[in-house]
Parts: structure tokens; C-alpha cells; sequence
DNA sequence: TTGACATGTGAGCACTCGCTCATATAAAAT
DNA sequence: ATTTTATATGAGCGAGTGCTCACATGTCAA
């Protein structure tokens, strides 16, 4: 394996691991775990605001960790994929097993 | 499970993540999975400072993800367990393995 | 159409982070 | 003892990040 495709997949590793390292996001993520949530209930669980959440949300979607979908006016929102579920859960077993 | 319990987990989720979400971390590890290795070698393997490689080496220190020992003037520094190079292998198949 | 509600987004601010630079510490070599 | 080599660390700077605030957009109800 090259240096140069080496470093790129590193440069990856780290796109995919900054996901889940920050609160609020890991929250989200962690909510959406147990199903879909509209943009509001999910402000509204994390005590956070509605536009913090919105652009975190954002991010989410530019990573293609969230799908969306509409329901009159509120947009509701899912995981992607059983990919991200995975990597969360092994970091939370992990973080959550023994001291890091 | 309590909530002030739940956000205690993922508040250390977070930091577990947060090792792995800069280039420099990731590649210092990166190269010490092929073993250990002292600081100059890490620095001049990665082409950076060594003043950064040991800011970065104190931290990953601090989080317990590399032990050190000593041999003369040097400090030879390798991963402290298993559980760091699991979760790396994981993260990084799957950014390697699809898009993000 | 107008108003109310749900969400998205740009600007700006405070804070964090990773680096450089200078210097400290420590051990070996001379 | 002095110099050289290897590593650690504090200060400070520039870039990035996550928030708030204000407002835009979009959708339904009346």
C-alpha cells in the first residue's frame, strides 16, 4: 500500500471519527438510534436549541450519516445506515467497558 | 439506564473518539500498530516537528493510548493496548471500505 | 391571503486545538 | 565539566468549531 493512498484513507479515518466527537452530534446519533425524530422533538430532548440542532443536523447530512424525510412541516430524520450504528456502538461499549 | 448516567457515557464516547479525530494522532498510532518507536523516528517518519509529535505523544499519554519506556537518551513509546487498535481497525475498514 | 408553526441558514463571537518558537530537562559523549 | 543529543513543555498565534441571534424559507390552517 502506498504512502500517498495511506495517508488519504488515514484523512478519511479522521473525517469518520470526528463525526462522533462532539456531544451534542453523538447525542443525536444516539437518539436517532432508537428511531426517526423531527428536527423539534429532538431539540426538545437534548434541551438544546432548535438552531444548534439544525446546523448540526446539517453536518450530519453533508456526512450522509442522516436521511430525511417531510411530514407536512416538520422534516423527520433517521440514521443512514447500520455503518454508522456499528462504529457508534463499538466506541460507546468501549468508552462506556473501562476507563480510557 | 439514567440519563445523567447516559450523557456521562457518551461525554467519554466523545473524548474516546476525540483520539483519533486529528491526522497527526492518527498517523502517530498509525505507526506504532507496526510497532514501537521513539520519538525522533516518529517524527521524521511522518516529516514533522518533533516538538508536535510530543505534544501529541503527551496527550495520547494523558488518554492512556501509549505507554513509554526508556533506553538511554531515548524514549521509545508503542500502543497501550489492544482496545485503541481494535477501535482504529474498525474506524478505519470503514472509511476505507465505502464513501462517507 | 394571512398568520402561525417548523426548519434552514448566514454572521459573528467565544472557545478550542494544533502548530511554531524558545527554552527546560535529562542523559550520553567528549 | 562541558558539549551534544533526545525529549518535554509553556507561551502564543492562526485556523477551525459550535453556539447564539436574527432572519429567511417553507408549509399548513383559518
Amino acid at each position: 500500500m502506498s504512502k500517498e493512498i495511506k495517508l488519504n484513507n488515514l484523512t478519511e479515518t479522521v473525517q469518520l471519527f470526528k463525526i462522533f466527537s462532539d456531544l451534542t452530534r453523538l447525542r443525536i446519533i444516539d437518539l436517532l438510534y432508537s428511531g426517526e425524530h423531527a428536527v423539534q422533538a429532538i431539540a426538545d430532548e437534548l434541551d438544546t436549541s432548535q438552531s444548534a440542532i439544525s446546523h448540526q443536523l446539517k453536518l450530519l447530512r453533508d456526512m450522509n450519516v442522516v436521511k430525511t424525510r417531510k411530514a407536512g412541516k416538520q422534516v423527520i430524520y433517521r440514521l443512514r445506515d447500520s455503518h454508522i450504528k456499528e462504529i457508534f456502538l463499538i466506541g460507546y461499549s468501549h468508552a462506556t467497558e473501562c476507563e480510557i
